[in-house]
RNA sequence: GGCUCCUUAGCUCAACUGAAUAGAGCAUUUGACUACGGAUCAAAAGGUUACAGGUUUGAAUCCUGUAGGAGUCACCA
């Protein structure tokens, strides 16, 4: 439009880069604003000049736009009401609206990714929320979506619970002791961790007094402690398949899963699919050869086999032991070319910590080095870290904020407001028990949502999470309160429906801002797919939220008189509670009728 | 030490592709109708966007350097 504009003043076709056109600031009149620097090259004159003239082409070509104004070379357009009237009606009566058209492409998304040696904790929880809703985002934007989970269930560190509990728990089981599986085989592990530091400090000692120095002795220690060789003597026989250390992997490992289970359900997040390591963890190994054949991996005189990535800046890449055993970056070699040519993928999408930024630089690049050329394909969703005030969770440290207890937490601070609130008059004691979830979790999910995933964000257990501002209540709050006004005009008899808005001609400028917003959604949808980032669907979400409370605080909706004008407002309150709902569905977060 | 990333209000976070006076929430201060639901709303105060240069009509955003912080550089996963 203002392209042509330009082309119809200046004879030059302007390159839709040119066309830099975004929503008016709101403390300036219009709705949508063209900056027109770019432009000066074209039409040779001043800013304001320039400013004037598209403006003044634009309004005599379209009836859409009811005025313009010009400031400082910003070019702000005023469209109509009977425009917005239009869009309204168009939201108001699509079906499902913010669900995009299929995209015929299929994306994996592997997140969660948990070992079984410890219960979940925070950090976990953000890969979790952010894997569940990107997942879930991407699904909105068209694409077919599967979730994967690869549990790492196999290596010395199960091997180091087992043997603690062999050693300390006196055949305690979930049932007996009472404890979550996870929590139970977390407490083993570090059970073990407190005897091997025992042993290398015993040890440590009787290898000075034989006159070792301090450096040496500190690291033969940590090597010789007898619980450590007892460890990797039972992953020995764990690969060997010895039935006895079998049996109880396989009983603990089923302890963790109905741990995780648990958790897992309280999240609201589910997969498609579960790998499990101990059943890939050979995968990989065809390709070392392949890699060899293609010059690109190189054997060493003892047996062991690497990838040379030196050209490239990086260092090189270990791929086989001497002993012959793989390394996790053979595994997942061999995993992600599996997938690929299982589903037929588009797009893999990594949920890992930032802390492997290396580690999927080197994967991708080898497998581009062998030639796939789906490595291109393959994004890593790296996210920072969540820290606490004294830094860094350590589990060593028994600094790490556990899964279950935060989400009992919150479901605890959750039913104490609401019990304090007193507004959940009629309500059965499960329904109330569902709601406390609800906001509980939603108080969570939107705190960790809400940042920016590749940032490390911040949580202070003292402050832990409000409930009051940009939270999840507060959405949640908002869609109680339209769905207080819905219920109301239903009880007292007042109908309404996009064709209630027939002939509506005039909104006020906080309407004309809720819908503007309301249009803008599909496109955040697509926006926010783009950037792989849930973050902006739960800040669009705040944003549609306060402005709602805006309007609700300054106009009337059923007080009002006049009905034909009751049930417009009608219209556009019951488009912004699914908007909202849909907007946080992605997110995983339920929105209540009343709260 | 090499490489990568980060630094925005007292605190936690925004800012689309470079655009107008850098926005929210919390905390602080003040105010709100016989409450269409006060988990709300209105307002005040709070900023040299770590620092120094550079590019540009225009820089939190791009480039260079400095300071501070994080991650990584395993025959762990």
């Amino acid at each position: 439009m203002a392209q042509e504009a330009v082309e119809a003043l200046y004879g030059v076709k302007a390159g839709l880069d040119l066309m830099q056109v975004s929503p008016t600031r709101k403390e300036f009149e219009g709705d949508f604003t063209l900056v027109v620097f770019p432009l000066l090259k074209m039409s040779r004159k001043a800013p304001d000049a320039t400013a004037q003239e598209i403006g003044e082409y634009l309004t005599a070509h379209s009836s859409d736009i009811a005025s313009f104004n010009v400031v400082k070379g910003f070019l702000n357009i005023c469209l109509s009401g009977v425009y917005w009237n239009g869009v309204l009606r168009g939201i108001a009566s699509t079906q499902d609206y913010g669900q995009l058209p299929p995209t015929g492409k299929t994306i994996m998304v592997e997140y969660s990714s948990p070992n079984t040696n410890k219960p979940l904790h925070l950090g976990h929880i953000r890969n979790n929320l952010l894997g569940w809703s990107v997942a879930k985002l991407l699904e909105t934007a068209g694409n077919r979506v599967i979730k994967v989970n690869l549990v790492n269930d196999r290596g010395i560190h199960i091997c180091k619970s087992m043997l603690a509990w062999l050693k300390t728990a006196n055949g305690a089981t979930p049932q007996t002791s009472g404890k979550k599986g996870d929590h139970l085989v977390g407490d083993c592990y570090v059970a073990f961790n407190d005897i091997y530091k025992k042993e290398v400090a015993e040890l440590k000692e009787k290898y000075l007094a034989e006159g070792m120095d301090e450096e040496s002795a500190k690291e033969q220690a940590g090597k010789n402690a007898p619980s450590l060789l007892e460890a990797q003597d039972m992953l020995f026989k764990w690969e060997n398949g010895d039935p006895e250390v079998r049996a109880l992997w396989e009983k603990m490992n089923s302890w963790v899963y109905a741990g995780f289970d648990k958790t897992y359900k309280d999240l609201g997040i589910s997969f498609d699919r579960v790998y499990y390591e101990s059943q890939t963890y050979l995968n990989g190994k065809a390709l070392v050869q392949q890699g060899l054949d293609m010059g690109v991996f190189e054997r060493m005189p003892d047996g062991s086999v690497w990838c040379d990535l030196t050209s490239d800046g990086l260092d090189r890449k270990l791929l086989l032991r001497k002993d012959g055993t793989s390394v996790y970056m053979t595994q997942d070699l061999g995993t992600a070319k599996q997938r690929f040519e299982e589903y037929k993928l588009d797009e893999e999408i990594y949920v890992v910590g930032n802390e492997q930024n290396y580690h999927f630089q080197v994967l991708k690049l080898i497998l581009k080095k062998l030639g796939f050329d789906w490595s291109d394909a393959i994004y890593h969703l790296s996210y920072g870290m969540v820290e606490l005030p004294e830094g860094k969770m350590k589990s060593r440290e028994g600094t790490v904020v556990d899964a279950d207890d935060l989400i009992n937490d919150m479901y605890r601070t959750a039913r104490e407001t609401s019990l304090e609130l007193g507004k959940l008059d009629g309500m059965d004691e499960q329904q109330q028990d569902k709601l406390f979830h609800m906001i509980g979790l939603g108080a969570l999910k939107y705190f960790i949502i809400k940042v920016d995933p590749k940032k490390t964000m911040l949580f202070d257990p003292k402050e832990s999470i409000d409930f009051n501002g940009n939270t999840g209540p507060f959405i949640q709050y908002t869609h109680a309160r339209i769905c207080s006004i819905l219920r109301k005009a239903d009880a007292q008899g007042i109908a309404f429906s996009a064709d209630s808005l027939e002939g509506k001609t005039e909104y006020s400028p906080v309407e004309t801002r809720i819908i503007k917003i309301l249009s803008a959604f599909p496109g955040k949808i697509s926006e926010a797919a783009a950037a792989h980032s849930p973050a902006l669907v739960a800040n669009y979400a705040y944003e549609l939220a306060k402005l709602f409370n805006q309007y609700y605080q300054q106009t009337p909706i059923l007080k009002e008189t006049d009905l034909s004008i009751v049930a417009v407002r009608l219209v556009l309150i019951n488009t912004i509670a699914s908007v909202l709902r849909k907007a946080m569905s992605v997110l995983g977060i339920e929105l209540p009728e009343k709260m």
